[in-house]
RNA sequence: GCUCCCGUAGCUCAAUGGAUAGAGCAAGCCCCUUCUAAGGGUUAGAUGUAGGUUCGAUUCCUAUCGGGAGUACCA
């Protein structure tokens, strides 16, 4: 459908959700009537955004306020003219059409009388647009069917897209850095998966380097007894020592600091004195990380070595010091980003050994050569970021194709609230260690909640009378135990990714595992909860009935008689494509969250206080209604439910039904 | 020294240049006989400082103060 050799990144900066494209379709043509003397005005100087008040409208343009100079006319004035106009528009002919999602020849029609209501002058000029409720259902349901009136859910599909992420040092420690690069790298996976690229996961590891030769220097003065060392972690623990060991000699002590530097350079060139130790090691890191990813949820297809691409990296450079791409300096090879405004920085080192920056070459050539892309994209903190410009310069230099579909995305440190984190002294918190106090505190919230859950029970049974969630079975050890890990997981990750992108984090464990208010397990809740409704449905209606027979179609084109909590709902629950798209755009996962957070607040809210099943007629007529609102509600918990669990779905997170 | 990032409520964070700057923790008060109280309601509380651009600035520019990172053989 789009151009596949098209830029992902181009593709998502022009895409604009369906009801935005209506709209400035609308605004954009009655501005051109009304004032054709606006030559110069495009379409897309029409901006579209949500008010900031949701009883002013679904949609505003301040449109107005940009014309003034242009116009010589009030604000108001100018808008009172394209409100008019665009009432008129609606009235002689607009009826719009659009792609089915599933079936791109079918045409969908749809007056836009039907779509629009409400549209008005507001503040200083602004114009608001309210959609109709009775459209905003059939929209919201075609979204989760599969007959999407909106065709932004596919835009990459064709996209080819690499995302380099994790990237944790084997024989160093995976810390909670770590588990910010990874929480993000998957949550951008799934993003670009959810709008159908192709997305080939990519994690690239350091194992050669200063940080192996200090591990493993640290190792021969460690007692490595292997009874000891029998799990997994206990065997990364052991490295993460080592390493700190060495890190250590290598800045007290001028002797131990030439013998790391010489078990670099054997590291580097596969010496047969180390290869074996260095194999073993490699791999007890390896399978620990390996544990994490599960833990995690994530699959990588391809791990990438440094070890694998150090001698293409220095064929790389070393081919491009005739053209004057690098030059020699000091005995090692630079390149000099003084040309292009940055710095120099070193490639090759005068011991002969690529540094990152020459590895870094020969990675980006074999990625594209194993699997051509359109988009690479590479995840790392930050405080990379000058290191990334000197090496994407570089490498524009030699391979202008590869540079230019491939990006560096950053994300801010992870910072220790007392003190800063260094795997040197040994200062970190590792991501098993933080996962594991989440689900302790998990497991005794879970204990305390299914102790008091059976003594309710016992109360209620005894006076025959068995209500409220008693129609679940209370939760056996093993349920708890699953249910907590994924609970913990969720409150990590969460309070890794609501935070933006850019800032650093300034962790604090407390938080990090909080389970109330903007969390991971508040979403997590409110998905069970909607559960727990029907549950207490299929009980209610003995096993029939248990999916919501309300029909979209009864309500289309009817005025609703909605509560404003059931509205509430509902202008929150269509915003979902558009939040995913620009949760993409900008590679800002935190806004996603921040959405599902509004969503289960506002579910919340009204779950408090509307009964969804409790709804009893009296007269037929009544009965009739009732049973209407009652299906209304129901499928708005479905709804709901479905968007919270594809949505965090989007941020690396699995759902429970029951917790 | 130079370059980049960040300064918003007591704390942790939001806000494509737009309307009365949003939340969550923490603090006070209220709500379980009712579909999960890991919930809901309610009270109080903030844009480091000084200029500038703009119809409009937390957002852009300049200066200044404070915090962090990078600055040739670490990643």
């Amino acid at each position: 459908m789009k151009d596949s050799k098209q830029n992902p990144l181009t593709i998502l900066k022009s895409s604009h959700s369906f009801f935005e494209e209506i709209l400035r379709d609308l605004i954009f043509s009655s501005i051109q009537k009304s004032f054709p003397e606006l030559s110069a005005f495009t379409k897309d100087d029409v901006k579209i955004e949500h008010p900031l008040k949701e009883n002013y409208g679904d949609y505003s343009t301040s449109v107005a306020m940009t014309l003034i100079k242009d116009l010589h006319k009030s604000p108001k004035e100018i808008s009172q003219h394209l409100v008019n106009l665009i009432k008129d528009l609606i009235k002689e002919h607009q009826s719009i059409s659009y792609k089915s999602y599933k079936d791109n020849k079918k045409q969908l029609k749809r007056n836009i009388e039907n779509i629009l209501e409400n549209i008005s002058i507001a503040g200083s000029g602004f114009i608001n647009f309210q959609i109709k409720p009775s459209f905003l259902i059939t929209y919201i349901d075609s979204l989760l069917g599969n007959k999407s009136t909106d065709v932004t859910t596919c835009i990459l599909k064709g996209s080819r897209i690499m995302v380099e992420f994790a990237d944790p040092n084997p024989y160093k420690e995976f810390h909670i850095g770590h588990l910010r690069n990874i929480s993000l790298g998957e949550s951008y996976s799934r993003l670009f998966e959810s709008l159908e690229a192709t997305v080939r996961r990519a994690n690239y590891q350091g194992d050669v380097g200063m940080h192996v030769a200090k591990s493993l220097w640290g190792v021969s003065k460690m007692d490595s007894s292997e009874e000891k060392l029998i799990t997994p972690k206990l065997k990364a623990e052991f490295l993460g020592k080592a390493y700190a060991l060495g890190a250590k000699a290598f800045e007290e002590d001028e002797d131990s600091k030439k013998e790391i530097t010489e078990l670099n350079k054997k590291i580097y060139f596969q010496d047969r004195s180390i290869i074996d130790i260095w194999k073993k090691y490699r791999e007890w890191s390896l399978s620990y990380f390996d544990t994490i990813y599960a833990r995690l949820g994530t699959r990588f297809e391809r791990f990438y070595f440094e070890s694998e691409v150090s001698p293409n990296g220095i064929a790389i450079v070393n081919s491009h010091i005739k053209d004057g791409t690098f030059e020699q300096s000091d005995g090692a090879v630079v390149y000099k980003g003084e040309k292009k405004g940055l710095h120099t920085r070193v490639f090759i080192a005068k011991e002969g050994y690529p540094t990152y920056e020459g590895k870094d070459l020969g990675l980006a050539v074999l990625k594209e050569k194993e699997w051509p892309f359109n988009l690479s994209i590479i995840m790392t903190g930050n405080e990379q970021e000058p290191y990334f410009k000197v090496m994407l310069a570089a490498l524009s230099d030699i391979e202008a194709k590869i540079a230019q579909k491939t990006i560096h995305i950053s994300f801010g440190m992870v910072n220790l609230k007392q003190g800063k984190m260094s795997s040197r002294t040994g200062n970190v918190i590792t991501a098993d260690w933080l996962l594991n106090e989440a689900k302790k505190k998990i497991r005794e919230i879970m204990k305390e909640n299914t102790r008091r859950h059976a003594e309710f029970i016992s109360a209620s049974s005894s006076k025959g009378d068995v209500k409220g969630h008693v129609q679940d079975d209370i939760l056996n050890e093993k349920e708890i135990e699953t249910i907590s890990e994924r609970l913990a997981v969720a409150a990590v990750k969460y309070s890794m990714l609501k935070v933006g992108t850019q800032s650093d984090i300034a962790f604090d464990l407390d938080e990090s595992i909080s389970l109330e208010g903007d969390s991971g397990p508040y979403l997590m809740y409110t998905f069970a909860r909607c559960k727990s409704v029907f549950r207490k449905l299929e009980g209610m209606s003995k096993g029939k009935n248990s999916v919501s027979n309300f029909n979209v179609l009864e309500f289309e084109n009817k005025e609703l008689l909605l509560s404003s909590e059931e509205l509430g709902v509902l202008r929150v629950l269509y915003k979902f494509t558009e939040i995913v798209l620009e949760a993409t755009r900008n590679f800002s996962p935190n806004v996603l969250c921040t959405y599902l957070f509004d969503l289960a607040q506002k579910y919340n809210g009204f779950y408090h206080k509307h009964s969804i099943l409790g709804i009893r007629g009296q007269g037929s007529g009544v009965r009739d209604q009732q049973e209407q609102v009652k299906n209304f509600r129901l499928w708005l918990t479905q709804r709901t439910s479905e968007i919270i669990q594809k949505g965090l779905y989007l941020l690396g997170i699995e759902t429970v039904e029951r917790m």
